[in-house]
DNA sequence: GATAAATGTTAGGTTAGGTTAACTTGATCA
DNA sequence: TGATCAAGTTAACCTAACCTAACATTTATC
């Protein structure tokens, strides 16, 4: 039975995993809040048991074990967050800290009781893809709202952060899953984007917010 | 923020101190099944943050803080229970494994939620009181069923036991909260009970057993 | 290709929580 | 009242996970 500290390090290490597969510890040790040779000690545990693959000053990448072991923690996060928002009414920027708590719990009927409930969902309510019972999951290509050129009109899939201060920040202003942006104004000299909102106004956003917004 | 250990310790110190308040090192430590030493050392720290008052070779009492503490964590844990059973449609022997990691939950949100979502329930599905939120709870003097003497009738109110196994068995026999049961005879040499149960057939049922059937 | 900067690693130490072995204290009972 | 036993305690040590300071290696830069 992995630790939630061991849970955390997998799920740090796919989420920093996006393209290559390869991580490194610096940034490992910076998503984790600890220092580099908390890292450091920790992925040579994880390596003595088969979740990583370690050399000396190497990149660091998971095993397939490894990949799949985080893969169902964030499995148990995203049905958790799609749970507290569907069955329970929380807004979307409160489920995040609530999940992160839950998918440390080891329990497999109590997951497969809320798949069930909610009828199977393949997303959390941020648009985030949730992993099958295998530990594999869908990766969509969205483009960030930040690359859309001023002109073209796109709908909101999913949002890429979590920090609750931007998705409330987006309900006030009217934005959710499937609203429609249209781009009326990309800023030359900050990247801003003057966006109308479906049903709601025009506003400003900076490059920031537009990379976290994933659109199609 | 006390740690899931220091949480589990208080919440058994409640559970150990039925009458007098009264704890001892022994006891505690077999109830977490660790050792004296561990339970010994664990409690001088609680001491030290005010939760236990604590004299060498003294039994151990809960402070009203250490007290109150507990009970806002078994107030977690019996909330939980009735949501598993109400709202999630697990069995009444399923939800304790369950209930205990989810105690551990730092999210006043989330149980205040649940609380509402149930129409702020004041018992677990076993029948034990929820703490309210101020720590208090009602302490119902119900009587063992191991009590009961043949030719009386009585209903049942709660189960004291976490034992899945027995609570199943239970469920088997057609015996729930509220079902009534005669006690048709006892046993002389070793108490075991012979009971007629509403709706269902007669049961024998050790006295063992008939000391976790609360009955009124 | 040498050197500076960034990245990774080792060494040594801390804290929380646990262990066993050995000792002290208090309770019990002839 | 003293011997005995259970209960409580102390001592010494272990592991997981963390830290800082110092050192090694790789990468980037001129």
């Amino acid at each position: 039975m992995p630790s939630p500290t061991v849970e955390n390090y997998l799920k740090a290490m796919l989420a920093l995993s996006r393209d290559s597969g390869e991580v490194n510890v610096t940034d490992l040790s910076a998503a984790l809040a600890v220092s580099k040779p908390a890292a450091n000690g920790m992925v040579k545990s994880l390596a003595a048991q088969g979740l990583v693959t370690y050399e000396r000053y190497k990149p660091l990448v998971l095993t397939s074990e490894g990949r799949r072991a985080a893969a169902l923690i964030l499995r148990k996060h995203r049905l958790t967050e799609m749970y507290l928002v569907d069955q329970m009414g929380f807004g979307w920027e409160e489920v995040h800290e609530i999940a992160e708590q839950m998918e440390h719990i080891q329990s497999p009927r109590f997951f497969a009781r809320m798949d069930e409930i909610m009828g199977f969902p393949t997303q959390d309510p941020h648009g985030s893809p949730i992993p099958d019972r295998e530990g594999e999951m869908e990766r969509p290509d969205y483009r960030m709202l930040a690359d859309v050129l001023a002109g073209e009109t796109v709908v909101l899939r999913a949002v890429s952060t979590q920090a609750d201060e931007l998705l409330s920040f987006l309900t006030r202003k009217g934005i959710g899953l499937g609203t429609e942006l249209a781009v009326v104004e990309v800023e030359a000299f900050d990247g801003s984007l003057r966006v109308r909102i479906k049903g709601a106004g025009v506003e400003v956003l900076t490059r920031e917010v537009g990379r976290s917004l994933l659109v199609e």
